[in-house]
DNA sequence: CGGTTTTGACCTGCGC
DNA sequence: GCGCAGGTCAAAACCG
């Protein structure tokens, strides 16, 4: 019996063993990707290059070259049947003008790409610096505030505490952010541990570690309690951006699939530690924690929704501190993405607002609704929503879009790089196939009035497609149950919001053995 | 036997 | 201060 791993993956695949297979095949492809074309001219063409001493380039960015010397190669086969060695000659000394003109013409194109890449990179750092600036800038407004406190302006009390954290507090906070792989359960081992350093943690909070606990590794806190962060923002400057990291860990990715399963398939394994009845849903919600390293502090919350139980909703928080497979990189690359951009979309503003508008754009530039951003308390939380049935692109054979052919399967972002094309490809079609999937970009930004579009409960969602054929409804259901694809599409969300955010998880090696494990193993 | 799940108890923060 | 809800812990049960 499978535990804590979705049932409906093996129900998707009929067995155990198809699993395996497609996953396998896909690895692969990915493998098969790596390697030079097969087309047979073209290594011949390499070999009658090799032969004659003229080194062939290997640069990606000559794409033609493959083709246009497999041409000349097929037709030298032609020759080779009868004709004199001077031709031969001939066209072995046209081949090395034609190899050396490519060769400069690679040059060229390096030399255009190293500027196009020298200019995008000032341009990040142009946005970083005015990103930066501004919230200097709203770090002062908030100085001001504090010290007005502090000098009693306004009559106001200063908690002491806060003003020491703010000097005394940055290491710690700092240290924590930086150090968001501590062994929690190294942590929680001893037995009288949790109780004990709930109460220890709660004392740090009111007392700045003078009971000595905050150096240690132990003060970290657990990364779900927002009463740290919401009270360091309101000291110093240096409190807030400190706080403002933390909060970074404490943003949330939720995603919601329709799923029969207990759990949606995201490659990472996990540990179920807890279960709650949350209120206003008769279904429990499940705490799980990454058991795919030791002390890895990625946490999920999954419960289904109340209003249709056949949504799956599963929210992420933290990062991984360990390598992922594949399958667990592309689920983790978008939570991370999704984070990152809701976070610096909050970082922007004084006091936790977020941007609704900007960063809705930026997640998906095209779409006015494509995902729900909530900055509302406790936790500025994502919701991608991939059980809408929306269209915007009327797509005459849905199914056709979303087949995974053998040849074509999707990849995750980490197999994009070096193969500009297919990337743009794959991100193109993912980002149709998202916008087909319906996912849903409103700014739900709890009680601020930044909010410009109400996010559309779900039945509301459904009711305004209702022109949309019962297949494709099926279809879309079917698909974006399946965990793969759930996986690869957030994948391509995040490849679309940026390649910066998208592989934060950058020393993950590629392990596809243990991608394929992974997927048996769910 | 080791890892996972279950489940009741406990803690914390928040609102009243 | 009290109650509520969310979140976590850890012993016991369960499973392969």
């Amino acid at each position: 019996m499978d535990k804590g791993f979705p049932v409906n993956l093996t129900r998707n695949t009929n067995a155990d063993d198809g699993g395996d297979r497609k996953i396998t095949s896909e690895v692969d492809f990915f493998s098969e990707r790596n390697k030079p074309s097969p087309s047979a001219s073209h290594n011949n063409i390499k070999k009658e290059i090799i032969s004659t001493d003229v080194k062939p380039s290997t640069s990606n960015i000559h794409v033609n070259t493959g083709l246009q010397l497999a041409n000349t190669a097929s037709d030298q086969s032609v020759v080779d049947d009868g004709v004199s060695s001077d031709a031969k000659t001939t066209e072995l000394a046209h081949l090395q003008v034609e190899l050396q003109r490519m060769n400069s013409e690679n040059i060229k194109l390096k030399e255009m790409l190293s500027h196009v890449t020298g200019n995008y990179t000032a341009l990040q750092m142009q946005l970083m610096s005015l990103m930066q600036k501004n919230h200097h800038t709203e770090n002062e407004v908030v100085n001001a505030k504090a010290e007005e406190k502090i000098h009693g302006v306004d009559g106001g009390i200063v908690p002491r505490q806060f003003l020491e954290i703010g000097t005394n507090g940055t290491a710690e906070v700092d240290d924590r952010v930086s150090n968001s792989s501590s062994d929690e359960r190294t942590r929680s081992n001893t037995p009288q541990n949790s109780l004990i350093e709930a109460g220890a943690r709660d004392h740090i909070r009111n007392n700045n570690g003078k009971n000595g606990r905050e150096d240690s590794p132990d003060s970290e806190s657990q990364g779900w309690g927002p009463n740290k962060v919401q009270k360091i923002l309101n000291s110093s400057n240096v409190a807030e951006q400190s706080a403002t990291e933390a909060t970074m860990r404490k943003a949330r990715v939720s995603v919601r699939a329709r799923s029969e399963a207990s759990m949606i398939s995201d490659g990472c394994q996990w540990r179920k530690y807890g279960q709650k009845m949350a209120k206003g849903n008769p279904c429990p919600r499940a705490y799980y924690r990454c058991t795919m390293a030791v002390g890895c502090p990625v946490r999920k919350q999954v419960q289904r929704c109340a209003e249709d139980k056949t949504i799956l909703v599963t929210t992420y928080e933290g990062t991984h501190n360990h390598p992922l497979p594949p399958a667990a990189m592309a689920m983790a690359s978008t939570t991370s993405a999704a984070a990152s951009m809701l976070l610096s979309g909050s970082m922007s503003s004084a006091d936790g607002i977020m941007t609704p508008n900007l960063l809705a754009r930026a997640i998906l530039p095209c779409s006015t609704s494509m995902a729900t951003l909530s900055a509302s308390a406790p936790f500025p939380t994502v919701t991608l929503d991939l059980t809408q049935n929306s269209n915007p692109i009327p797509n005459p054979n849905p199914l056709q879009q979303f087949q995974r052919p053998h040849h074509a399967p999707f990849q995750v972002p980490g197999f994009f790089q070096g193969q500009p094309q297919n990337f743009q490809q794959a991100a193109a079609s993912l980002y149709n196939q998202s916008k087909f999937s319906g996912l849903q970009l409103s700014q739900e930004v709890g009680s601020s009035h930044l909010t410009t579009t109400q996010a559309p409960t779900h039945q509301q969602q459904q009711q305004q497609q209702p022109s949309l054929a019962d297949s494709v409804s099926a279809a879309t259901a079917a698909i974006t149950s399946d965990p793969n694809f759930t996986a690869v599409l957030a994948a391509a969300i995040s490849s679309i919001i940026g390649g910066g955010h998208a592989n934060n998880n950058s020393n993950n090696n590629n392990n596809s053995r243990s991608a394929v494990s992974n997927f048996s193993g769910n």
